[in-house]
DNA sequence: ATGAAAGCGCTAACAC
DNA sequence: GTGTTAGCGCTTTCAT
């Protein structure tokens, strides 16, 4: 093992004690100004690296991460949920623990509230799926009193988050529109399904999903679409305003679970396997519908990843003070065809199988 | 933090001390059978697991990983380096080193005779990627004084290796078929470029190719190709012959980065976008004939990963002794299309912004 | 074959 | 404000 400094070797650098120099290094009360200065500049002549595992035996003490995010029965969020639990398996050996904080994914309301009456002290770190834009203001206290907060899925830019991890939302239309436009020829009339309203994501990706038609495929024909909320009907109709149209070729993008779930009901009831629909994020009954045809291809936000990630990077910041180099961390999202969903399980990854 | 259960509380339940239970747990000599046994039995009973920090913090010396794998100036090979580098980086805390042991890619006789002449007590694990199939002896003599070898990229299946760990070849192969159908509208003809001979994933994916198009787009056709080795000119040929037929539609498959990067430059100079160029792996020159229309789709192995992951998970081993549950590990084969290989600088999966 | 004890590098509690 | 010291859970060496 190269030599490694250690804060004994600091403390007779600098001709003081032990005690000190843990004082200096960590930002701790009861020590002089320009002692500190000294330690640290010493500390950083020597290349000092703090051992994290005599640090974690020594403070013999469980570090404690608030996941706060919302959940429901869909197989998006309990993959989030799997890959935290994934991430606390392991991190537990280093005295971290994890508490889930759940809410409901459509009541940003009631995640504010949840938010106001928590007791912020009883956590060294947070992880926030935000659901609404007034989160802002609990990032930035939370943040004020020194502690991290991690933000993922879903982003606020303005708040004083350490880092934010998810998906390009913009690039997975984008991908979108290729495949669109590759499996159209370049011509035809497609049309957005979406939540748009209620959801942010979805807008980024019609936006660049458009992006591409318009760029690359210009003779494909974007129908504009009405918001489809979560009823099968709206979706019918968006759909049958499509096929009334004189056009060859036919697609549909469809920018969530709940729409791709009943677009794919739609376009399996139409048995009409020459329109072209193209998905997000796998659920067992988007994955059967790839395997049979009825949908083509889906892009996927990997959530075990989102879920993972956040705490096992939240820990780095706790136990080694790491920070990221880009405070935007981003998930690469995977397309999925039906020669691959056989590695999809529940709508997760086979995390036993795929690492 | 719940209650741990330390080597103390054993010794003390077992009647006996702490250097005892060392030994049992450890697999040390010197201790009797049946007190090994009573100890292990506790241990079990009391679901004691193993403090590595103490442990590493008390060994205060590093294990050694030997990675011993081919190199060359091609990215797909940089990548893996740079996949175990970062795995090395967090590894050092724990007290894992590695040493890089790299032999020329096309001479799998160097990497014979290297693992003839290497030293393997200087090593307590050890990461293979093996050129041929004679490597097995070696892997098998490893594991037999009971060091753990993990195998990746390339696996050996009869080998006792602790586990293997790639992409699934026969799955990459069944993707570009499905992508290659769905551009083709399930008409034309195709032919599948790679270095079959010499490379033996090359011909898994050409099988997997076949099947999907056997199954699902039986009105493509497929037109034998010779090998390509590493030559321009075979490529050509075997491109001449596909265009010289009557289909209306025409596609490649190309199962290498060498061939890959070969078909881009014939399919450009011959200025023909209406080809469907299906690739393998990622490097800069392919990445931007992706860009501009030459070639439609990439399969993406994520070297980087491979490397990653076969250093991390043999480092669990040596410092937890976990095991794999499955001997064979995938890397989920990823999709790059145009717009996404924006994400891919050098051939990598651009790790700065994507986890 | 077994036990005792000295650390590994750090934190936290206490003394000055 | 600074120094001292007792552990954290384990490995290793030295006695027995």
């Amino acid at each position: 093992m190269a030599k490694r400094v250690t804060m004994e070797m600091i403390a007779r650098a600098c001709d003081t004690s032990i005690g000190t120099v843990d004082r200096a290094l960590n930002n701790r009360k009861g020590i002089n100004a320009e002692t500190r200065q000294r330690i640290m500049g010493k500390a950083e002549e020597l290349g000092y690296r703090p051992n994290i595992m005599a640090s974690a035996l020594s403070r013999n003490t469980d570090a404690r991460i608030a996941f706060i995010y919302p959940t429901n029965a869909h197989a998006f969020f309990s993959c989030i949920t799997k890959g935290i639990q994934k991430a606390e398996a392991e991190l537990s050996r280093y005295g971290i623990e994890i508490d889930y904080i759940n809410t409901d994914p459509h009541d940003p309301a009631s995640q504010l509230k949840l938010l106001e009456e928590l007791d912020f002290d009883g956590y060294d770190a947070f992880a926030i799926n935000p659901l609404s834009s007034k989160c802002s203001a609990f990032v930035d206290a939370i943040a004020d009193s020194g502690k991290p907060v991690a933000l993922f899925n879903n982003d606020l830019p303005a708040s004083r988050r350490l880092f934010y991890l998810g998906t390009d939302n913009s690039q997975c239309g984008r991908i979108a529109g290729e495949i669109m436009g590759l499996i159209m020829q370049g011509e035809g009339a497609v049309t957005v399904l979406g939540n748009f309203v209620h959801i942010m994501p979805f807008y980024e990706r019609y936006e660049g999903f458009c992006e591409v038609i318009h760029d690359y495929y210009p003779n494909i024909d974007i129908f504009p679409s009405s918001d489809c909320r979560y009823e099968q009907d709206l979706v019918e109709k968006n759909i049958d305003k499509l096929l009334a149209s004189d056009a060859k070729k036919f697609g549909i993008f469809s920018t969530g679970y709940s729409c791709t779930e009943m677009a794919c009901r739609s376009v399996e009831a139409r048995g009409r396997k020459d329109i072209t629909l193209v998905g997000c994020d796998v659920s067992d009954e988007i994955a059967e519908a790839v395997k049979k045809g009825w949908c083509k291809a889906l892009l996927y936000q990997d959530p075990f990843q989102q879920g993972y990630q956040t705490a096992q990077l939240l820990a780095r910041n706790l136990l080694e003070g790491w920070v990221p180099e880009h405070s935007t961390l981003s998930i690469e999202t995977r397309t999925v065809l039906r020669q691959n969903t056989v590695n999809y399980s529940g709508g997760i990854l086979r995390r036993e199988l795929f690492i």
